[in-house]
DNA sequence: AACCACTTGCAAGCAGCTTGCAATTAGAAA
DNA sequence: TTTCTAATTGCAAGCTGCTTGCAAGTGGTT
């Protein structure tokens, strides 16, 4: 879907700040936080980022994630599937843990209806494991 | 063990502060923050629960649970097993959900070495179904 | 019983948001 | 295209939830 498209059936102005905001988490190959939203951004205010987010978030085009830190980080809902990452202890890297699904196990041991779910998986990377 | 033997074991001196919070912590039935633990305190200062929750941690005796809000939770770590928690979207209540695996699934997806994962379900709780 | 390294309560400090407000602006209406 | 207005922005102040320095107090070893 066109940006221009995605904002407008969302209903939601298409300032620059927010275009800016959008086509950084689009190029992203992970999860970002805040600070480094706006470190990528030229001059927005924090204060309009962290605004931007919250409106992304709440029209669905955002989801929030935790790693473990005190930092929240942000990614572009995809319409594929849910994402699942996995961090290094060592480096901090982060990696995407793709085709790991387990709702269907969940949705047996539960009376519970499941809408949301977040997985978090910390290791060793391959490059730190040979050290 | 013995909660004695436990922080004799681990080189923590057994103060009364630190037994309160690991009373609490034994006999809740699910994670708490630092906000609960200390409210349920007999008076022990904020900084002291959490710098013995801090000592715990280290000392592999309690783990820090995300739940998606910006306070962690914390619970004893039990020699038994991870355990994964659901909370409701609606209530906020919390369960425990028993014999959910998924370790092996991601060993057989990825080249990390997995040291430690974190789950987290969020659904619509029985009894807020019926309403 | 005496000692002393560790622990505590207190208060100050700090990071990471969160919000009020006046100026600005997107985009609907004319 | 210009006008109008509600939504959005940058700025600065404020808030929450930790985090830490320090002097007083205390377990546990001697």
């Amino acid at each position: 879907m066109q940006e221009r498209e995605l904002f407008h059936k969302n209903k939601i102005k298409l300032t620059e700040q927010r275009k800016e905001v959008y086509s950084i988490l689009s190029r992203a190959i992970k999860p970002l936080s805040l600070d480094e939203i706006q470190h990528d951004c030229n001059k927005i205010d924090f204060s309009s980022v962290y605004r931007s987010i919250r409106t992304f978030i709440q029209k669905g085009i955002v989801t929030e994630h935790y790693f473990g830190d005190r930092k929240p980080k942000y990614s572009l809902k995809m319409n594929d599937s849910h994402r699942h990452y996995i961090k290094c202890s060592k480096c901090g890297r982060i990696d995407e843990l793709k085709n790991v699904c387990i709702i269907d196990e969940v949705n047996k041991k539960t009376k519970y209806k499941i809408v949301d779910h977040y997985m978090e998986f910390i290791g060793v990377c391959p490059e730190c494991l040979k050290k």
